[in-house]
Parts: C-alpha cells; structure tokens; sequence
DNA sequence: CATGAATGAGGTTTCATTCAT
DNA sequence: CATGAATGAAACCTCATTCAT
C-alpha cells in the first residue's frame, strides 16, 4: 500500500525527504569547514566545540553525532584538508608540457589557485602550530602531502638538470627553497597579516619565480 | 650587603642564602626561558603554568611574584625574545665590508648563529601560533624585529642595486623571498622535523645562499 | 481481522504487516523486559535508554510512544515486575496443606520456582539500589510485594505457634530472619555472583529450611 | 634568623600551623565520608562531586587534590571501608571463649557494634548497587571482607560441630544463613527503612540468634 | 620571598527528550 | 507508528589565580 501511494506521488515526497538528507551528508563536511577556520584563527586548544557548532548553525551535541571527540574533529578537518590538496597535485602534475621552468611556473600559479588562495591554506599553519600535540596528523600530513609536493619539484628540477636548463645544485635543498615563500605567503596570510603591509600573492609570485630563475646577479648580456 | 650580613651566621645558612640571593635576579629569566620552551612545544594554551614553574624549579605561587598573569609571561617570553634579535641584527648591520653578496652572506650566516640556531627561534613559531589571539604582542614583534630585518635587508638589497651588483627587481619580495627559508628552517626545528629527514642548517644556506645569487638558470659562460 | 483484511495482498506484505501487529502489543513488555535487564545490570541512571531500546529491537523514539520518561520507563519496570509476585503469592496461599512447616517448605521452594529463580529477581536488586531515589516507587513495592509477602509468612507461623509445632518466638523478627536468606540469593545472584563461589539454589534452600526449622543445636533424640 | 624567631615562640607557631597540616592529612577522609554518604543515598552515578565537596565542606576543584577521578573516588571510598571491617573482624577472633553458641552471638553483636550500627553498614548495599559498574572493587571487597567473614563464622561453626554442640549440616549454607539478615538490617537500614516498620536492631539479632541455635520447633523438652 | 592548598569559571562530553519526516 | 537527527541541560574535569602560612 505504502508502496503504492508514493508512487503517484514521487517527486513532492523526493523534494521534501531531500533536504533532510542532503542535510545529513554535508554536515561532516560543514563542520570541518567551520572547525578549519576556527583552529586556524585561534588555534585548536582555545577554540571551544559550541563555536564551531554555532559557525556550523548547529548545536554543541550535534557535533559530538559526526565526531567522537574534538581530537577526532581535528583529525577530520586536516584529512578533509589533504584531499584536494593532492587532486590539486595530480592536475598540475598531468598538465606538464614547455620547459622545465615553464613547469614550474604552472606548478607555483596553478597551487596559489587551488590551495594557497582558498581557506584551505590554514591547514599548513594549523600543522605548524598542533603538530607537536598531534604527531601522528603531523606524520599523515607530512607523508601525504609534503612528501608528495617535494617529490613533484624533485622531477621538475631533475628534469631542467638533466635537460642543461637549470645548474646542478643539491636538488633536495632547492625544493626547500622554492616551498619556502609559498608558505611564508599563508603563513603570513593566518598569522601576521593584520599588522603589516599587504603583498599582492600574484606580484609576490612572479618576483620569486623570477628571482628563482635568475638570481640576484646581473648577468654579462645585460639585464 | 647582604653577604656580610650574614657572615656571622654558621656556615650552612650563608650557603643556602647565597645562591637563593643570586637566583632571585635570574628566577624572571629562567621562567621565561622555560616558558619559551613549553609554548613553543605545546602552545600557548596547552601548556600549564605549574609545569613552567616546575622546569624552572620553582613553585606555582612563585611564577605570580613575577609575573601577573600567564598572558603576562607570555608577553615578557616573546620581549625578552626580541632583545637579542635586536642585538644580533645590530652587530651584523656594524660589521659589514665587501660586496652586497657577501654581506647578505654574512648576515644569513650571522643570524644563524645567534638566532636561528637557538632556542630563540622558537619565537617565530611562536608567534604565527598566537599571533591572532595577542594581536598587540604580534603588532609589536611585527615593528621590532620583522620590520627592522626588513629594513636591514633592504639596504644590502639596494646597495647591490645601485652598485650595479643585482639586478633592478622588486625589493620588498626580493626580502620575502630571502627570508621565507630563514623562516621554513627554524619552523621545521620546531614543528614537522621528527617526521622526516634532518637537514644540515649550514648547507642548507649555503644552497639557499647560491640559489638566491645566482638563480637556477645556468649562465652562458658555463658556470 | 488484520490477517484477513492483509489477505489479498501479497505475501511479502502479509509477513511484514502480522508480526508488526502482534509487535505492537508486545511492545510495553519488551520494552520494560529489556529495561529490566540492563537496570539491574548497570544501575538505573547509567543504562541508556538508547541500550534499552536496541535490547528491544526499537529505536530510541519508539521507546516515548509507549512511556513518557525514563522515570516512567521504570515505573513500569516495576509494576510488571510485581503482578507475578503477587500472583505466585496468591497460588501458594490456596495450595496450603499440611503441617505449617511444610507450608513454610512449600512457600520458599514455590518462591524459588517462580519468582527467585527467574528475571523477576532482579527487581528486589533494583528496589534496593534506587529506593533513595524513587521513594514513591519503593513504598509502592513495600506496601504491595513485601507486606504482602509478610503477612503470607504471618498467618503461617502464627498458626504453627497456635498449634503448638513451633516455639512462641517474636513472629516479625523470625518472617525477617525468613525472608533474609531468599533475598541473600537473588541479590547474590545479580551482584557478586561473578567473584566467588556458586552455589546450588535449591540445596541453599533446603539447608535454610532444616535450619529454620530445627536450629544448630543438636537436639537431645540425637539427630 | 628565622630559625632563632622561631626558636623562642614555638608553642604558638606549632599551633597556627597545625591546623591547616591537620586538615590537610584530614581531607582525605572526610572527602570520603561524605562520598560514602551520598554514594549510598543516591548512588554513584547520581552524585554529584559538587555535593561531595560540599557536604566535606570544600569546593569542586579541591576533591582532585586528593582523588584523580570520580572513579578513583569511589574506590577510596571502599578501601576505607574495608579496614574497619578487617579490624574489628580481627578483634572479635580474639576475644573468643565460651561456648561456639556464646561466641557466634558475641560475633553478631560484636558485628553490630563496630560496622552494621554505624555509617560503614552502607558499604555492602554500595557494593550490591555498583558491582556489576565495578568489577574490580567488588572482587576486591569479596576477597578481602566477605571471604574474611565467612572464614570466621566457618571457624566457630567446624568447631561447635566437632565439640558436639551443633548438629553436622552444610557449613557454607549455613554462613550464608548467619550472614543473610545481617546484610538484610544493614540494606534495609539504607534503602527502605523510611517505607516502614522501624525494629529494634538488637532485639532483631536475639531473635535472629535465638531462631538459629533453637530453630522453629518446639523440642521435646518444652522449652 | 616562596609555597602549595584551595577556588571556581569554563570547556568537553553525555544523554534524556523532542520532532520533522 | 517508527525513526533518528537535533537539542541543550548537566556533569566531570582542568587549571589560572589567590592567599594563608
């Protein structure tokens, strides 16, 4: 019978039934995306849970329907946090063709796109600052994502070597060299931006791509 | 004065007043000393005043004859942080001679030596973690130390140019860019180094060093 | 009338629908069975009663169509628990015969049978515990089950001291010194059964009977 | 020079100080003799630390100077219990004489005296309520108190038997018989006294011993 | 000066209860 | 009828801060 009646009626019991639903699975996702922005702003320990639920538009328990403990919650908000970070590394890796600096080029522009200029850019603070009390999230991050970034660089910068494009130099080092201005641009982003002079990201970008390529000498020919 | 005071007294009393009298000049510096090192270990919020008192070797009560308040401490943490910051960028700005290069050699290696490589680097990490949550103490760390390293920076940087030593590029980046690894290097000290490989700080600028010279491009002449 | 009314319809139906049917008046029952379980088990205030639902198949709504709190929920409990207690009391009051020992013999095994060996036992443990808290519920098991039961043993021994079989002793301290032992057991049973010994229920109760009736003393016959 | 001062006025310091050492060796104790008190009208789920506290006369926070949890508390509270118990068994063991019957009574009254009659009797009805909660603890009171009882009731009972002054019948039933309304006076003393009739503990225990060395019959002798 | 016992505000977590579906 | 997501009061526990000694 029940059976029968929603069949004549199907799409206005879908419609109604769906919100709900739809409800339900994004939560985990609305809260972490509240939980992100409240770590990074005051960090984990002074961010209290009924924030997070009430940036959310959710109550304190409901939280606890979606994530055993705060800690989970933490664990949660940095995995969530390493997802598109590494789709965004696959796309860039896919997308390679020109010469080796051209690449990296791509590489710098193509992370401010995804990750530096969006909210997920307080994830590398928030490891920063909770990684002593989290070394385990600190290890998951450091093997998913940082292991995998230098390890893209690493081609990059092998290939313009072996290619006579770049100087050899100690590989490992530069990829150290390169990350570091990405991160000093969030970092600054999450910390000190409020006291200080605003950089334009994508000025700052091009300086250190250039600066990164040719160095502070003048060379012979000129410029 | 008060070593001859008690110079009637036996012996065992002059002994016990002696270093107490010596360890109450130092009791502030040792606090902030070991509260350096919890905040930047745990945070700030994390970390309980009863285990600064107890790594000083003091009492709980003690730390508040000193101090009004752990945001106090925290304050006088990151100042008597900044004293020696000042200090090292005095002498290294006195002892400058040769080239624009070789200065900005001088200085990487310099502030290595008296900043990076100590416990005072702990600072910075500490000051991205809380920045938000003690904006007057960000605001002042940002004019004492970040601002002056800038203008430091920023000397060498348009010296070189006007010497025609460097290239004519954006300088404010140019010291972001020079900076940032200074930055990466005590950050991973403090945060993600027990999860990956060790890095040699001295060869790491030295690399850093050449990188910024002479960029990744190999020069026509073969270099 | 549900049976055949469902009859027309497919079998699937008519499976799910019948057992609903017969679910639904069960449900109190089931409800309040489970909940006497996990009350005895885990104390009133620390079972859940999201437990005492799933012990009963039901969700937690479920359990407030039923019950309107779960101070209700153990009002019922109770209630149920005592409706057997007064039925077995009623049926060994008319099977009387004999000597007022063996009465008393048939009192206590009887007991045995349908009260202290089944789940019903767990009620005494669960008046006991939180009588404190629910007093209007303990005095409603006193003033039902306990002066109830005591009197049943009254009449008994009143009329063996009538009949000159027992000695004149102080009727309501000897019903105490009666009714202890049963309660020893079932309390026993749902406390500290798990740490020691077992004992066998119905030779307890045959040596509780024997000593009741002829004491320790070694009477002058022999025996 | 503070131990000269001290020297010459040390009745009145040795006095201000006092207190305060007193109380502070002294808290302990009565944390947990107001925990016992309320554990065993309420329970232990139901009672608050706060009212614990209050009740000792300090406040929340103070309760975790002294116990880690409320769990730790709990059994505290048990263990402190249980030494009483252990000592007064162990006098009344060694003020034996007489008769087994003489001293099986002085046991029973001995009992009443030093545990059933004051605040310790709420013990076993704490035991009885939580044990299945903590199974630790119950194992441990079961060893160390019931197990310890029994042993000396199984003593004068072996003994009365081999001298020829009781008959020869199950011991361990017949401790269980013994000990059955003593726990009765004491669970009912703590749970549903307020529901009923009020008797008189040691005419109770007369009655109790008189039935257990006589039983219900009339001998032949007439008594 | 130094201590550490005491306090109580504040945060995390649980769970009885409600209600839209 | 049945469900289970959502709520928020209430309890445990921590720790910055005070103060008597």
């Amino acid at each position: 019978m029940n059976t029968l009646a929603t069949h004549s009626v199907p799409l206005a019991n879908a419609e109604t039934r769906v919100p709900r639903r739809r409800r339900k699975d994004a939560r985990p996702s609305e809260l972490t995306a509240a939980a992100l922005e409240l770590f990074v702003e005051r960090g984990f320990a002074t961010t209290r849970l009924e924030d997070v639920a009430a940036r959310a538009g959710v109550s304190k328990g409901t939280l606890y329907l979606y994530f055993d403990s705060k800690e989970a919650l933490f664990k949660a908000v940095i995995e969530e946090g390493i997802v598109p970070t590494l789709v965004a590394a696959e796309q860039q890796l896919a997308e390679h063709s020109g010469s080796a600096a051209e690449l990296l080029r791509k590489l710098l522009f193509g992370w401010w796109q995804q990750i530096g200029g969006t909210r997920l850019a307080g994830v590398p603070k928030l490891i920063i600052s909770e990684s002593r009390n989290f070394p385990e999230v600190a290890q998951y991050y450091h093997d998913k994502v940082i292991l995998r970034g230098r390890a893209l660089l690493r081609t990059v910068l092998q290939r313009g070597i072996a290619d006579g494009e770049f100087r050899a130099l100690d590989v490992e080092t530069a990829i150290d060299v390169i990350i570091a201005p990405l991160l000093m641009l969030v970092i600054w982003r999450f910390s000190l931006c409020f006291c200080g002079q605003e950089t334009d990201p994508e000025s700052y970008l091009e300086t250190h791509f250039d600066l990164l390529v040719h160095g502070l000498h003048r060379s012979q020919d000129g410029q």
